[in-house]
DNA sequence: CGTACATTTGACAAATAATGTCAAGTCAAA
DNA sequence: TTTGACTTGACATTATTTGTCAAATGTACG
């Protein structure tokens, strides 16, 4: 199982680039960088779409990831995340229409 | 499918109470409680946390409800929604341990 | 060793978003 | 038409998220 850090840092280095080198090329600091690809920092959804552009990948993939990670971590500490989780997809396919 | 807005409406108008009774109760404005019921602010656990202790009704359930609410909410205009709720439930499963 | 370079870390600043408050507005019942 | 309950919207306050920088760490090599 694979998070959106590790991911990125897969494609990074299988390009064999250097944090600021794909830092400079989507604009942002080469820190913050470092810390989405350890999960320190979630990325904003504008940097998934820069880096899905950047590594030539699927862009609704990866932030189905980041958007699934993003979730996960907002509720990791609740014991009634998975109810929430169950809740909150009745809520969506009631609401959809 | 009844939101948490509308459960606590309900519960209100079942005992007959004012929105500036429950108000007062929880020490919250009333056009805070307003809001809340009509699904035009989401309350935050503490204030979950006091209204079902008010009311005493379960307050996991009462929590379940919101954080389930809080999430569809936050993913509601995205397509990806529904892949991004299993991307969430596959990391907490693999996260928990 | 000690220098060079990549990455990480942590404290802080800046920006954004969530929450709370108030006064004025609507609406229904009497 | 007055009263009381609720709603609305603009704004202030507070909290959270995001970005930045400089220093620290680690690593490979001369």
């Amino acid at each position: 199982m694979d998070g959106l850090g590790q991911k990125l840092r897969s494609l990074r280095e299988s390009k064999e680039l250097l944090l600021r080198q794909v830092a400079a090329a989507i604009e942002i600091d080469q820190a913050l960088l470092s810390k989405i690809e350890r999960s320190e920092r979630i990325a904003t959804r504008s940097q998934v779409t820069a880096l899905a552009a950047f590594f030539e990948i699927d862009e609704r993939a990866l932030l189905t990831l980041w958007l699934g990670e993003k979730i996960a971590y907002e509720i990791k500490d609740e014991d009634i995340a998975n109810d929430a989780l169950k809740v909150a997809e009745q809520q969506l396919k009631y609401s959809r229409k």
